[in-house]
DNA sequence: TCTGGGGTCCTAGGACCC
DNA sequence: TCTGGGGTCCTAGGACCC
């Protein structure tokens, strides 16, 4: 029997912060998204107070005062290492991992244990001895059950321990008659408009559909989720694979007007993108640029365009990929706009092993060489060190970080500092 | 004044071919 | 006036996830 186990770190950004700042453990925690625009994780505390999801920062201000709220802006370098030290302990329990998220993994537990709720419950223990990092476990015969079951260890922690297993038909059904069909995982906004509509309100209700009504409303996506929640495994673990496309957009800290603001912006982001194909050596044959107004100011005149450029050979040069996502950039550029957000996606990879020199090969050798060294370079110093010209640092964009924490395991100048 | 970022998958419909 | 059918490939857009 298939047995899977699904682990997921709890308030995940909030308790990584928590984690340097013991101080702040036990009051509501907020963390921020870039530009200090809105709420990307809360503690328990602080969605208790009503703080929702995505909620713009200015819109809860003043509740920040009132409750003595804790605000971080978002420190990704410092999530992503503490993911990595609760992955790397996860997959010690499991030959078969899925990491799914920067906060969630999968674990094939069949053939491992016989009593997966105290295996479970040890995989939490020690997780949380030697991160401080506190998970939530759930275990199921399919994938989507295991996470139904993680909501249930969430939701009643203080009975359940943090860790729910579900493996009886009866129990199988508790939870999926408990869990709303807005909870679903992959039930979104939309789905469950029409579901509700038709009078499916919970999990239990989705799983008693015909399967001929799911496929011709929805998705084959749906119709596997749904065989799935009935206990038939229909979605199957993950090896972690070759990103297909890569993308660096940002919002601006204020609007720009001028192409040559914008120009840079987007010559910084095409130079990121091509450092993360270098990372995982691929070559892409495609860039993708796009720019946008602010749409929230409906009453400034708006404007949006989004441009495809083919390459003639693949890359992942910065000068390339800044050179053709400028390139593009000046196609869709129009005057007398304000622009709030730009952003460069690169797709269409090839691996860098198997690329092979076409006849009209006009892409520079060069490069390969010059762009290894700044990675190099860019690795052993600090970041960013080596830019190309036209990423003038005189121009070079600020976030908005008013609030951001140190980078305690990742930057040696910003390590936790104790006091004897 | 202030509203994130990075992904994946699926489908409908157009272009093109025989 | 009548105006094939079937197949493939590609892409934009929309849904979903965290």
């Amino acid at each position: 029997m298939a047995l899977f186990a699904h682990l997921d770190c709890n308030n995940f950004f909030a308790s990584c912060e928590r984690v340097f700042n013991p101080s702040i453990i036990g009051v509501p925690v907020v963390v921020l998204s870039n530009n200090d625009g809105c709420a990307i994780a809360r503690s328990q505390e602080a969605k208790d107070l009503g703080i929702k999801m995505g909620e713009p920062f200015f819109k809860f201000k003043d509740l920040i005062e009132k409750h003595n709220i804790s605000v971080f802006s978002a420190n990704f370098e410092l999530y992503g290492d503490m993911s990595n030290r609760v992955m790397t302990i996860a997959s010690q329990y499991s030959p078969e991992v899925e990491i799914y998220s920067i906060d969630e993994c999968f674990l094939n537990l069949e053939g491992i244990t016989d009593n997966p709720r105290d295996y479970c419950l040890e995989i939490k223990r020690k997780i949380e001895k030697c991160t401080k990092i506190p998970v939530s476990i759930g275990v199921g015969p399919t994938k989507s059950l295991a996470k139904t079951s993680t909501r249930v260890a969430k939701k009643f922690q203080n009975k359940t321990q943090g860790v729910y297993v579900i493996d009886s038909e009866e129990k199988r059904i508790k939870a999926l008659k408990w869990l709303k069909i807005n909870d679903v995982w992959g039930i979104g906004r939309q789905y469950s408009k029409r579901l509700l509509s038709n009078n499916v309100n919970t999990a239990y209700d989705f799983t008693c559909l015909e399967e001929k009504w799911v496929k011709d409303n929805f998705t084959t996506t749906s119709l596997k989720l749904m065989r799935d929640m009935k206990g038939i495994p229909s979605i199957e673990l993950e090896s972690i694979k070759d990103k297909q496309s890569i993308s660096v957009t940002r919002t601006f800290e204020s609007r720009k007007e001028d192409i040559e603001d914008i120009r840079e912006r987007v010559s910084t982001f095409a130079c990121k993108c091509a450092e993360r194909l270098r990372k995982q050596k691929s070559l892409c044959t495609r860039i993708q640029v796009f720019i946008i107004t602010d749409y929230f100011r409906q009453d400034l005149s708006q404007y949006s365009n989004t441009i495809n450029v083919k390459l003639p050979y693949p890359t992942n040069s910065s000068i390339d990929i800044s050179k053709f996502a400028t390139m593009g950039l000046k196609n869709i550029y129009r005057q007398g706009y304000r622009y709030k957000k730009a952003g460069v996606i690169v797709m269409d990879f090839v691996p860098e092993s198997s690329h092979q020199l076409t006849l009209f090969e006009n892409r520079n050798p060069k490069h390969t060489v010059l762009m290894k060294s700044v990675d190099k370079m860019n690795a052993h110093y600090s970041q960013d060190l080596i830019r190309l010209a036209c990423q003038s640092p005189g121009k070079t964009w600020k976030m908005n970080q008013e609030h951001i924490s140190q980078r305690y395991t990742t930057n040696i100048n910003e390590i936790i500092r104790v006091k004897a």
